[in-house]
DNA sequence: ACAGTTTATGCACACGTGAACAATTATTAT
DNA sequence: ATAATAATTGTTCACGTGTGCATAAACTGT
């Protein structure tokens, strides 16, 4: 049996509330009984008993991280960002409940807020919105990352997809390229929308009209983008760069390529999304979008720690948690995977 | 507030015990009450107080996922393989609580049995023995994933990275290769140890002296990779193959090596272990050892789920659990990344 | 010295659940 | 029909913690 403060209490000849309110720095306790107490909870290697104590402060210490899916459609290299990213931040305070959603099958009643004190959701599909209704229905703080929240009531912080992938198409097509395929992510994901988007948009600007042809679908993984590049290799038109949704594809895009006997970026200029870790040490280095996934985990790990703060000390009843909103920027990652045609500066207005 | 097992007794008028001995299936109950509560309990979205449950049943539904570090040395690939296996076994019976071991800065009293069911440590060093041991001192069920328990009392599952390395190696050599080098991974950790040894018991079989000269210290990841291949380059010898102790760190290495103008693997040769999702799609194609992370972490977690079953049966108090140990096997993957100088056939007696 | 005030501690209850034991009702055997 | 037995339900307590209220002790000002 492990020791409670009732046995504390016994060996100090005091009563368990007084040690209670001495572990938890009250005011009302004596300094000298109340170090006393604490060096004995330590000499007797107490522990706080979480059940008893979440009984009463209806708190479980507990952070949920959930991901829309765990199998097709997340990297690992952005899974392993986003974890580590929000445990840098919740430290020791919390646990890290790691789920994914499309395993609920839709039963969501046994996420209640006595089992989360809040709940980060790296959001990839609008199908996630039930979820996060019934999150908020409960009383559970929620921070959706990664895509944006519309209407819904909840913490929000995301990288502007759209705007990365404008910029980074643009820079192809300043290069002097006019064939520019894309393979998009995994359907139905925000993410491969908003890039898909970016993509049509620059286009657009340049007076080229997207052509479908050109528009494969794949799924965020090495496989799917080293089919979608061999697909587009049989096409009757062959681009002369492709845009690939994530750095991952790039990588089986790359594959295709070289196995078709032809070079990047000589033959076919090849860009990535995320710039992971693997994206500087390519051959050639891949030009990409740097999306800031750390920092958005540690962002939205902040977040919503102090939407759980502000929930405790606004009187335990359902109030009212101050919403933010954060947009982080990408940044265009130039490296060397997109061949050049056009000297650069000469297509640039100057201030622009 | 929410609905409890009270709430549903004063409306189905019966006691809170009938209520609670219907939601859990215990056959002290007329089947008619049983499922006219059952119903009740639906039609009110009721769930149950895991913090209350917890504290009469001794249990907290949190099964631990320690990692020794969660900064360098452990790669995404392995991190996200690791969390999807035991995810996909513990379902949603369990809360997977992620922690990275060296956070912990010692004081491990936060950990008790009360807070996890279980643990499983994905183990790099054996640094981590303080943290199980004091695990197993307040009597939680451990599993010990990734290198030998030793004389600790815990169930264990690995793979034998020794004799991967060493058939690699083996193969390697097969190939004509005579000066092989090798990056090695984060010093101190034992996957590190174990694949040096069996590089060097390859190298000894083979009659090579193992030359210090061609030991180059990694850390795991890509960047230490790129590095020591480099400094592999500036030196007196140039090895004909370079074993890098993952496949992370073979990116890097062959980024060094075409880098300088040469070619893998007519001018160096490459390998990797772990078999990681890219492996397959770099050019040239990587030759590595499947280590099957993912099944090594689905047998964890079903371990550990036997052994939480097997305490909670047998009497409440400590109870001598029995303790599994299982290998996995790891496997030879031949691609294109070591040149072959002779017919490996040859080299071979039949038999062997 | 005495009332008033501050400071320190204890008592009793609540949180939601499960289990031992008691009590009631239904069923069977004689 | 009645005792014995089985089936069902209820009563009460415990788990470990925190908090409102009561109480005791120490201090203050006059």
């Amino acid at each position: 049996m492990a020791v409670t403060i009732k046995d504390i209490a016994r060996l100090a000849n005091v009563s368990h509330t007084t040690v209670s309110r001495a572990l938890n720095n009250s005011p009302l306790i004596n300094d000298k009984t109340k170090n006393r107490i604490k060096q004995m909870a330590d000499e007797l290697n107490y522990t706080p008993n979480v059940n008893a104590k979440g009984l009463v402060t209806l708190r479980s210490y507990n952070i949920g991280l959930f991901f829309s899916t765990l199998s097709t459609g997340t990297s690992a290299n952005f899974f392993y960002d986003v974890v580590r990213g929000v445990n840098m931040v919740i430290k020791d305070q919390y646990n890290l409940v790691v789920k994914s959603i499309d395993e609920f099958e839709s039963n969501y009643n046994r996420i209640s807020a006595r089992q989360y004190d809040g709940i980060i959701v790296m959001s990839q599909t609008r199908a996630d919105r039930v979820l996060i209704e019934h999150a908020i229905s409960v009383g559970i703080p929620v921070v959706l990352l990664n895509r944006a929240a519309g209407d819904l009531n909840v913490g929000n912080i995301l990288s502007d997809d759209l705007k990365g992938a404008y910029q980074l198409v643009d820079y192809i097509l300043n290069c002097g390229h006019r064939q520019v395929g894309i393979i998009e992510g995994r359907e139905g994901f925000q993410s491969t929308i908003q890039r898909k988007n970016g993509y049509i948009e620059a286009l657009k600007d340049h007076g080229i009209e997207p052509n479908p042809e050109l528009c494969i679908q794949g799924r965020y993984d090495v496989g799917s983008g080293y089919e979608a590049m061999r697909q587009l290799l049989k096409g009757k038109i062959r681009p002369s760069a492709v845009f690939c949704s994530n750095d991952d594809m790039a990588v089986g895009a790359i594959k295709a390529v070289i196995e078709a006997d032809l070079q990047v970026p000589q033959d076919i200029s090849i860009a990535g999304f995320d710039d992971n870790v693997f994206a500087a040490y390519l051959s050639p280095e891949l030009t990409t979008v740097k999306r800031p996934i750390e920092l958005i985990s540690r962002e939205g790990a902040a977040m919503i720690m102090r939407m759980i703060d502000h929930k405790l000390k606004s009187g335990k009843e359902h109030a009212k948690i101050p919403i933010e909103h954060i947009t982080i920027e990408s940044e265009l990652v130039i490296r060397k995977s997109i061949a050049i045609f056009t000297p650069i500066t000469a297509t640039r207005k100057v201030g622009e």
